[in-house]
Parts: structure tokens; sequence; C-alpha cells
RNA sequence: GCGCGGGUGGCUGAGUGGUUUAAAGCGCACGCCUGGAAAGCGUGUUCCUUCACGGGAGCGAGGGUUCGAAUCCCUUCCCGCGCGCCA
């Protein structure tokens, strides 16, 4: 959520994020959503007249004056209305304006037009065909799809043996790194109420993703950043405790997930998956330097997996709601020879915070919504694709990387189990 | 699920119809004091609105009674404890 104080004071701003972003409906919101907020505080001063009226009759209470004084209820009672309507509709306003935008974000349409900053390793050539990750893994008996869609539904699977070894010690590794860079562990709760939860997520996206549960005011989570963002709602955070660092580990749950051809058949697009996520609440002047680290902490994992990737600065088409500045990790897919999204690390400003009602108290005594940060550190299905398409051997079995031997017992290859 | 007890500022916690303009304590910030610190003393510390003086709202949320509600009534949400059920 925007903050209203940030349109009072700068108009400009916020309209020429939203040009940039190009789009018109939105800028025809702004000019209602200011319309409103002006009739609500000419309305407010009005109310709080008649109020000190009222008040003042009461102080002397003198029986007298009772016709008057209820005579002002009525009329209160009566612009209330009208007021209440403004604020209403100031705050759906409110609640759907994106977040104004970092001047380093790139206009585009979608995807196409994200702009690549940074390139790990370069792609080699492989030398053999490389197998699809989903049939595979099948064949190595690591993963069973069949029976999982016959217990669950497509967009399930049954990880098996080595392959849930590889997932548990994806994340292992992803967790390692993080405990020595000082972040904090967190296992959330994976069930969260309606109402929390409409303060660290897109409205739209809750009604397309969610899984709800029946006759309770429960949802599944589509990320640990969400439990993570909404633990310190409504709360005021000390300066010194900031940067608070988290690293999210949790099973996540989508219930859209994309159009999925024969080819995207596998654990690429699935209902489930396990992520371990980086979360930061900090003061606004530290944001900028912290969404770096985390990128950079992202594309440590990619390095030490030895997986060609690409970052890229997202632009306005794909950069979505909350977030003021958007980085996308993409893992390098030897099968369809390109590069494909395995992480994203978000800049929200105070966007999450002014929804959750997170603020830090400075040094002056005054409050200031915190910013928050969030990334991937890994997905593991994703992540296991690009695994097994990357260290593929032409006989067909699967290399360990380097990094995650030790967590595999010093297994060095995946071969066929029995 | 049933029964009982609760939700008051950054925190603890008074307050059961009108000097509550939300006591008191703690914490925090600033100032005084000090060689420096601690202690002590003083000031500030909910939100909205106004250029300002000021004004208004606020005691989980929403209604109601009343000239007047943190306080009385209704609805609802949440928390705690006990019992039940269960991994």
């Amino acid at each position: 959520m925007l903050d209203i104080n940030l349109i009072r004071a700068n108009q400009k701003l916020v309209e020429d994020s939203l040009r940039k972003r190009q789009d018109k409906e939105k800028i025809k919101w702004l000019h209602d959503l200011i319309e409103k907020d002006n009739q609500w505080r000419g309305l407010k001063q009005n109310i709080d007249k008649l109020r000190q009226r009222k008040n003042d009759l009461s102080k002397s209470f003198n029986k007298s004056q009772i016709a008057e004084a209820k005579n002002i209820s009525a009329q209160i009672k009566e612009n209330e209305a009208r007021l209440f309507q403004l604020k209403e509709k100031a705050n759906y306003y409110l609640m759907r304006l994106p977040n104004t935008l970092h001047e380093s974000v790139p206009v585009g349409k979608g995807e196409e037009d994200n702009v690549v900053i940074r390139k790990g390793s370069r792609p080699k050539k492989p030398t053999f065909p490389i197998k699809h990750h989903g049939q595979l893994a099948a064949q190595l008996n690591l993963a069973d799809f069949e029976r999982a869609v016959k217990i669950s539904g497509t967009g399930f699977f049954f990880l098996k043996g080595e392959l849930a070894l590889l997932d548990i010690a994806l994340q292992r590794f992803a967790i390692d790194t993080l405990l020595k860079k000082g972040f904090t562990l967190i296992q959330p709760p994976i069930l969260m109420r309606r109402k929390p939860y409409e303060g660290v997520t897109d409205l739209e996206d809750f009604e397309k993703v969610m899984y709800k549960t029946e006759g309770e005011d429960l949802y599944l989570i589509a990320t640990s950043e969400h439990p993570m963002a909404a633990m310190y709602q409504n709360e005021i955070l000390e300066e010194k405790q900031l940067p608070i660092k988290l690293a999210g580990v949790s099973a996540c749950f989508r219930r859209e997930i994309g159009k999925h051809g024969l080819d995207e058949r596998g654990f690429f697009r699935v209902h489930q998956f396990n992520k371990i996520e980086q979360f930061v609440f900090c003061k606004p002047e530290q944001g900028r330097k912290l969404h770096e680290a985390l990128l950079k902490n992202a594309e440590e994992v990619m390095r030490k997996l030895q997986i060609p990737y690409t970052v890229t600065n997202v632009c306005t088409g794909d950069i979505g709601t909350v977030a003021a500045k958007k980085y996308d990790v993409n893992g390098w897919s030897p099968r369809e020879e390109k590069y494909i999204e395995l992480m994203s690390c978000t800049n929200c400003t105070s966007y999450q915070a002014a929804r959750l009602g997170i603020r830090y108290r400075k040094k002056d005594g005054s409050k200031e919504f915190v910013h928050t940060l969030n990334a991937t550190m890994v997905a593991t299905t994703r992540t296991l694709r690009c695994i097994i398409e990357n260290y593929q051997t032409k006989q067909g079995t699967v290399k360990v990387p380097k990094a995650l031997q030790k967590y595999m017992n010093g297994l060095k290859e995946i071969k066929k189990t029995v």
C-alpha cells in the first residue's frame, strides 16, 4: 500500500511511476483518490466542528439544550455516512495502486523485455541430447508422477531416494550459506489467516493462487515470505534491531501454476515445492545495499552449483504490484537452450510495511515505516530441474554438484536405483 | 466442541456513566546536574486534522442506550485456562 502522506506530498512522483508502468486506469484512480482525500479532509473538519459544539453542550449540561444536542447528533450521523464512503473509496484505491518504481527499472511489456545485467559462466554445448528432467527422474526411479497424479492430481509428484535427498541437500546448503551471513533460521506456520495474508500479497493474486481450507479461516502459504512479512504486523521495532535478516524454510503451495504443455511435465511448474527464502526488515536508507546483498547471496548459490545463469533487471511489464525494483536470477536449461527463471529478488520499499503497519522508532522519537526485501535463496524443484539437465551424463546418470556432496553422504553420482 | 476468564499507549497496568485532558510504573529520547558516568531532577513519548492557535477521534472490531460511554446492552473476532477429542 502506498503511504497517503507520500501521495499528498509528492503526487508527481507517484504519477510519473504509474505512467512508466503505462497504466492509464490507475492514473485515473490516483486522481480520483486525491479528490476523495481532499473531500474527506474538508468533511472531516466540518464534522469535527459539530462534535466540538456537542462536547461543549455536554460539558455544561443543561436540560434546555437537549434538543440542540440531539439535532447535532443527527447531523453528525448523517455526514459520517458520507465520510465513511469517502474513506472506503480512498482506501480501495490505496490498496490497489502499485508501488512507486525505482528509476533504474526498465520499461517493457513482459518477461522478454527484462534487461540482462550480469552473466555467470558461459553455457557449454552438450555433446549428447539432454533428456527431459521429469522423464529421466522417472526412468532412474527417482520420481513418481503417475502415482502422485492418482492421489493428488496433476502438478504433484513423489520425489524418491537420492533425489529426495538432493532436495534436502539443496535446502541445507542454502541454509548454511545464509547462517554464515548472520541470517536467523525461521520455520513459519504454513497456514495463515486471511487478514494478515491480505497485508502481504497482491489482492488479485490471492484469489488465484491460494489454497483455502474448508470451514476455517486458514490458507496454505505460497511462500515463507508471507508469514515472515506478517510476523511483525502492527508492531513498532527499535532502530537498533534493524536490519532483521531471516532465512525462511517451508513448503510452498500454489493453486495456479500456469499452462503446462507436454514439455512442462515434471517438477518445474508444480503445486507444491520447498523453498529457502531470504527476508529482510530494514531502515529505508539500508534498502538499496541490502537488496544487492540478497542478490549476491542468490548468485552465490548458482555459482557454487556451477550452473550458468543470468541476472535480469525486471521491467515494468513483469515487475508486479508490490515491487519497487526486482531482479530475476535465471538458470541455464541446456535442453531448451535458454535461461529459465529460478529466483527473484525484490525490494518492496515501504509498500508491504505500510499495509502491515510495521514501523520503527527513530532516534528523535518519530516513527517511520520499515522497508522489506525478499529473495529466493533456493526453490528446490526448479533448481533440481536445472541440476538434472546440467549434470546429466551421456550414460543417463546425474552427477552431484560438488557443493552438495557433503550433504549427500559423499555421493558423487546418482544412478538408477532398484 | 463445551465451560470460565480476558483484550486499555512501545511494554506492564489502574480505571464499572461526567476534573480520564487514559492514573502509575517501566522503557526510550532530549535537557539539567557531573571531571566523566550512574543516580537524581525536568521535558517529551496513540492517531487524524490545521500554516498555526486549536480541534477531533481512540481502550480488539461493529452496532445500540444516553445530553454524555474505556465503563451499560447486543453482535462478532481474537487470546488464555480447564475439560473433551486427536496425532
